[in-house]
DNA sequence: CGAGCAATTGAACCCGCTCAAACAACGTGG
DNA sequence: CCACGTTGTTTGAGCGGGTTCAATTGCTCG
């Protein structure tokens, strides 16, 4: 039953059964197979979008065609949204990548909503406000910290496993080529690719064409949190 | 009047008059000469602030010490109040970089201030919002451009001539050190010296100890959008 | 089994960093 | 009002992390 599946989704949370229905009512579904281009950057936002299964890939790309992957939307997230509330446009290419189901509202419904729902406009602020926490995070590392670091921070979220909880091994089970890694920290794909086959061949991490896993999450947070001296 | 001052701040944007004298009346007023520290990175967020006058730095450092400007806050502009929402811990420190007068709030005359005005709402994801936007453009600059285009994007930002206005000069009247620039664009001082130096030897921009003037904007902006091409 | 995409690896180069030192602009107090 | 300490700026020389370009190898899936 979709309002099930939508009483999980953070922008729901705390809505009333009934409150849930009506939202689930008025949603529209899309299954998606991979590949499929969600929008668009630069085009026009009209909807607020809610992904239930698989895995979208926000990018944005400059002038050039230099890429930066913003982030993986998982299971449960919200995407596409805050442009409604800023310029109207999409600052970002969604794509997903692997088969996906969306969820998605109309501008309107989603305005009618939050004027009903005044919680939704406080999950709203706080997803939003962990958004922008999380960027700020990576402007700090892309400013200051050298790529190995940068890759070993991108691994651990991704890995859902940044945190202080004391995982013993991550994994990420989507298909992540050398270069997402490098889209994501501002490196070439080949420095991506030498990072990572170093740390395969000391028994860090594994991969292959269906994903990556965490091998040994301590030595990956050592050495995303090593400080710029250097170790013995 | 305080009210009057409030009326022009975008998280109050759309209140009616009685709604902005009540604010106005709960709110703490404190003038704090330049350089006073605000709040502390990783201490408890207490409150919602706004600037009315001056400016203040927001910065946060690494375990390395190694620092990152967020941003500088304006007349105003909301600040220090995204924590409320998330971890409820400051991400960065907060000083006046020239005397500043704040007005702030206590969490819990926010939340029912929210409660009772909706539209602060609306105000609140609007500004996150801009501010997300604005830090995911940063995470591409910083991702793909060279240290020049960079510099070139920040002061423009700084002077608030980034968009396609086209303003013809721009400034900033505060002290701005070359390690302030240099920390918002992750380089060093000395690089942020000779790319200043040299703009200001072709005429392109003035500074002295009281602030910035870009003098020839579309030559910063070419600049700035210098594609990886070199030219001629 | 072969086509195509992804990953690996090598070699050379260069942007921006690091370290060191001199220099200019202030504000302050004698 | 000048001497001085402080704070910020400029400039040089040398190095190195990461890029660029080029070529090869290794998966997968049709």
């Amino acid at each position: 039953m979709l309002a099930a599946q939508i009483a999980e989704v953070e922008l729901f949370a705390g809505l009333a059964p009934a409150a849930l229905d009506e939202v689930a009512a008025r949603a529209r579904v899309q299954s998606l197979p991979r590949g499929t281009l969600l929008f668009a950057q630069g085009t026009a936002a009209e909807r607020c979008h809610v992904l239930l299964a698989g895995c979208v890939r926000i990018a944005q790309s400059d002038e050039d065609g230099r890429q930066l992957i913003v982030r993986f939307v998982g299971r449960g997230e919200m995407f596409g949204t805050v442009a409604l509330f800023t310029d109207r446009h999409y600052p970002a290419d969604a794509m997903t990548v692997t088969d996906s189901v969306e969820v998605s509202w109309t501008e309107a419904r989603l305005l009618e909503f939050l004027h009903r729902y005044p919680q939704i406009g406080l999950n709203l602020v706080r997803i939003v406000g962990a958004r922008l926490r999380e960027a700020q995070e990576r402007l700090g590392e892309l400013a200051t910290q050298r790529v190995e670091q940068r890759i070993a921070h991108a691994l651990l979220r991704l890995a859902n496993c940044s945190g202080s909880a004391a995982a013993t091994a991550g994994t990420i089970d989507y298909p992540l080529t050398r270069e997402d890694i490098a889209q994501m920290c501002g490196a070439t794909l080949y420095t991506a690719s030498r990072v990572l086959k170093a740390w395969e061949r000391a028994g860090y991490v594994a991969s292959n064409r269906k994903g990556v896993r965490i091998i040994e999450v301590p030595e990956i947070r050592r050495i995303a949190a090593a400080s710029a001296a250097r170790e013995a």
